[in-house]
DNA sequence: CAGTGGTCTAGACCACACT
DNA sequence: GTGTGGTCTAGACCACTGC
């Protein structure tokens, strides 16, 4: 290797040359350079050479070490900010995305109180009613992309908002990639559990898929929420995924919706 | 005015000058060119210079119309786009989005079944309720920014899929720009309803807040849903925009979620 | 073929944050 | 001041569409 920091690790044919000659193969189905470089940066994210907080190189130092100009690694960050995987704060630099942030406290969750807003009312207080580990059945194996009987830990827990219990959830996540989660790692942690999962087991979520219903709550639904069986609630089923489309958590929740609204913006 | 296109029509402090001397206004709260642009572009949308379906001016001619680099256009044209006001074609040319396409159908409705997707199961069957035109109640005032007594239209219709009535959804429009508007003209037409109100009406939809509950059926969503008293249902209220943040209409629907579900993306 | 959007580069300068 | 991201320009060339 010469003197630069070095470039590519695996490049299919030689990602970049010359300016000169900087096209990517002429014709059959190809990506335009920006997106290889988007899909390097991602590579070291994944491996986790900057974690998430980190600052990343600057965008000088990034086109030196991939051979390309400042403006193409631009547009690669450009993507990777706006799918929430960096952060760019001007005069400072380009940050990797945290669940551990204030204002990404509730980045997934778009409960909202009727009026004012979660903050306004206070911490929500938590409560972890149980945390196991078992086998996968098979709903849970399939969409997490297991196998029917793989070890999966099951999480139950409470979030209760101004002293009213609103969110009943439970969610399942892979046994390997959390394997040593414990009830007392959750009921001792204070932040968002999204946060947890990146500082103990680095796992970070990207993105989530959601589907609601309205249904009728069952005893325990009831019992947990302090409704009246078959007493209407909204039912959100997510599924999160880290880098790379891997679904890395199931979670099935409950929502009280006399007080609060699921809030969602249409373009 | 000289050879060119006309360019700016009241430039606050003429946008833009040379290339040399391009900035604007040097510290007291200042958007950058590209914005400015963007706020151009806008206007003309929002006189209806260039209408739903049109190909507005190649990024060269309006670079050349507002005196700015090709580059400059084409940012503020990206951030139309990103914003679903424009779509580009590449090799065609950008065009004014429009909901009267085959694939933006649904562009607004979220509910999908639980397996395949709405097409899958032929052509909403739609049945107008009724449609009057009545004073604004307060809180419909409120969220449509009218005075409580103005005149609103109200409308009320059932969608069905497979046979099964499926949303019951009542809205309500300003009198005024929706003068002329009549059960029949609804009843009619075959179209996405956001279509009609840009054809007939050249009022565009762009965004829309939801704010999402799970609700007991009353008597009237009982019966038009084919569902019992008291089950549950979701109550989705949307306040739907058209350019610069204009309410233009206020939505309440009620949807089974049996056998479908509200999906939603978090990123 | 000409016209359109899409990519890439290189260099200049501005705005913000830290030291 | 130095270093970072943010804006703007100018010009070259590529890829897609339709004549």
């Amino acid at each position: 290797m010469p003197a630069q920091t070095p470039p590519l690790s695996d490049p299919p044919q030689t990602a970049v040359g010359d300016a000169s000659a900087a096209w990517n193969g002429s014709s059959p189905s190809f990506s335009p350079l920006y997106q290889q470089i988007k899909g390097l940066i991602l590579r070291s994210l994944q491996a986790g050479e900057w974690k998430p907080g980190d600052m990343i190189p600057s965008e000088f130092d990034l086109a030196a070490r991939f051979r390309v100009s400042q403006g193409t690694v631009r547009k690669a960050i450009d993507e990777l900010a706006t799918d929430n995987l960096l952060v760019r704060r001007q005069g400072k630099g380009t940050f990797v995305a945290t669940h551990a942030e204030q204002h990404t406290q509730y980045r997934f969750l778009r409960l909202m109180p009727d009026s004012g807003n979660l903050d306004s009312q206070g911490p929500a207080a938590r409560h972890i009613v149980e945390c196991k580990r078992l086998r996968a059945p098979a709903d849970v194996a399939r969409q997490l992309q297991l196998r029917t009987g793989d070890p999966v830990l099951e999480v139950k827990r409470v979030l209760a908002f101004a002293d009213t219990p609103t969110i009943l959830e439970e969610l399942w996540l892979p046994g390997g990639p959390f394997k040593g989660l414990t009830q007392d790692t959750l009921a001792q942690d204070q932040g968002p559990m999204y946060a947890l999962f990146e500082a103990q087991f680095g796992v970070r979520m990207v993105r989530a898929e959601e589907k609601i219903k309205a249904v009728a709550a069952n005893a325990e639904v009831a019992e947990r929420l302090a409704v009246t069986m078959g007493a209407p609630v909204l039912m959100v089923e997510r599924l999160a995924y880290t880098y790379n489309d891997v679904p890395m958590e199931l979670r099935r929740a409950h929502y009280r919706t006399e007080a609060h609204h699921y809030r969602n913006d249409l373009s």
